[in-house]
DNA sequence: CTTGAATATATGGATAAACGTATATATGCT
DNA sequence: AGCATATATACGTTTATCCATATATTCAAG
């Protein structure tokens, strides 16, 4: 993970969003990002992809669903920046966060072990 | 100053590292920055134009050189993200700060004002 | 007022990023 | 097995970004 790769990754509105929806609510899969996102399943799934790709998410799946969440693994230079970054621009999701609140068949999260 | 503005202007190889000299030696002019770099007076020239665009930096004009400093005007949470990714990544610029001291011929400061 | 140094900008071409649409894969349910 | 839902990927097109080269601007010195 090095920075230039942090800040391309960052570079675009769709990521960016996506990043700090998922830091405000700790894990999300594609079908919340889309109603919150208000886009394509095409776009949240590749913007998602290159996220991960560039070590900033992890996936998991569990049965239909494919939830994502911040890499444990980032170092904790890239993770202050997300935090100052996510603090500082709330108003960046709140009508995403709105959006997801109101969202109905949310589905549920099941501890991923055990 | 927007967060993506800021996460655009950091997706350059070229801008990052003008940005992490910059921070370092609190004021280069483009000249200096084309030794550190290594890279042509157009490009250093224009990726240093996005920055000040994008209001990272700003310039003043001392006889033929034009000096850039980053944006005393910055929030703060800008600051912070420069601040942490400098102090994680100095050695994104240790050469280059190694061929800015061999430089001979630097211009000198002075003060902008009085 | 011409020359040279430092910097800025314009232009056209190459490269990469993002997109929409269509299709593939994976899972759950009956 | 067959269908529905969730997600991923492939393909072709459009758009944005970056670059090298050439030219313009600005200032200092003679």
């Amino acid at each position: 993970m090095t920075a230039l790769d942090l800040f391309k990754a960052l570079s675009d509105e769709t990521r960016l969003r996506s990043l700090l929806l998922i830091q405000a609510e700790e894990e999300l899969c594609v079908c919340e990002l889309m109603q919150a996102l208000e886009e394509s399943q095409p776009k949240v799934s590749r913007h998602l992809a290159q996220l991960r790709k560039f070590g900033l998410l992890t996936d998991r799946r569990q049965g239909q669903w494919v939830f994502y969440r911040l890499n444990p693994a980032l170092p904790k230079w890239a993770n202050a920046v997300i935090d100052e970054t996510c603090s500082a621009n709330r108003a960046l999701i709140e009508e995403e966060l709105t959006r997801l609140n109101k969202m109905g068949d949310r589905p549920d999260r099941v501890k991923s072990c055990c």
